[in-house]
DNA sequence: TTACGCATGTAAGAGGTTACATGATTTT
DNA sequence: AAAATCATGTAACCTCTTACATGCGTAA
């Protein structure tokens, strides 16, 4: 959790940075940044900085020190542990005999629908990312996080259609039948 | 962790089942699958006998009770969560600039290798399921999973290879002009 | 004889979420 | 006046992985 603090300098919008930047992809609570942020603190990565405008609430604000951005590099440079596989839709699929077709059809259409909103999601952004201030080169991996968000994205709503309608098939022959 | 055992009567065979047929969607380890199997005991869900052949270890065999088939299927009956997002390989390239394009490049390399390796496995395993003894209802939920696993795992492949050319355009780029 | 596969378990500890606690300011 | 947002933190709790402990049988 070394890499939250890259650039910029920053308090609990950390957290909001997870939501609206990385949210596709990495979520952090709160719970989890301020200790996460002291610690960083004993160990001389950060340093702070007392802000915050007239009237407003007081902040806590971060930066990077020469070690912490060491450290930082250290731990890029180092091979992402492959991450563990937990999904419950496909779970309860795999049970799909002792949950019934109807069941299984109205998860995977509520799935659908969560994923068509995120879809729209990944539209708004794609625009948004030109209008910040921020490098050519830092756009460039920016995209590269997003597209990877739609590109599964999509294949998550191929899959839910052909699934839709495979098990809308069998439904309809086992009705027949029995 | 209700849903274990389904249809048969098993033990640490758990294990083997969620690395051979859940394993692209669901890990569980010995210690959380024993406790889980007592506590499901205590609870009268599941029903224990003692087995296995002459001369080989101790076995024991664990059965649904009709209360424990009842807890699964309102299990499965309610909308699965959504999983939560974790992907390293995602936050580090979000910070391509700290890290340099090499370092990004051997990431996405290191990814492909394991996806074309996982592409290999799954066409295995759809081979594999109609040699198995289940019921025709339970091979088309197979096959549903299964069919997840790949359209994710052609749609990783597909941004990884987009992902190196793009990177290496940009390589290409910097290292003319500067 | 060394190691691996079968088989069951426990305990420590890491990692993470949620709820609680506090308090100011701005919007409705 | 109430509710939402800004802002920081702590503590309890849950979950899960890892490592340890044990012991038999078989294959290298």
């Amino acid at each position: 959790m070394g890499a939250l603090s890259l650039g910029e300098k920053s308090g609990y919008d950390l957290k909001k940075d997870f939501e609206h930047r990385m949210g596709h992809f990495w979520a952090e609570s709160l719970g989890q940044i301020y200790p996460t942020l002291h610690r960083l603190h004993r160990e001389k990565l950060v340093v702070v900085r007392r802000g915050g405008a007239e009237g407003r609430p007081e902040r806590k604000l971060y930066r990077l020190t020469a070690a912490g951005r060491k450290a930082l590099k250290s731990w890029l440079l180092e091979e992402p542990e492959r991450e563990s596989v937990r999904n419950e839709l496909l779970l309860k699929l795999f049970f799909g005999p002792e949950m019934g077709t109807e069941t299984a059809l109205r998860h995977l259409e509520s799935l659908q629908e969560r994923l068509l909103r995120r879809q729209r999601v990944f539209g708004g952004m794609t625009q948004e990312i030109e209008s910040l201030p921020v490098s050519q080169e830092q756009r460039a991996y920016w995209h590269l996080t997003l597209d990877a968000g739609q590109e599964l994205c999509e294949a998550r709503l191929r899959w839910c259609r052909k699934s839709l309608d495979r098990l809308r098939k069998m439904q309809a022959s086992n009705t027949s039948n029995g």
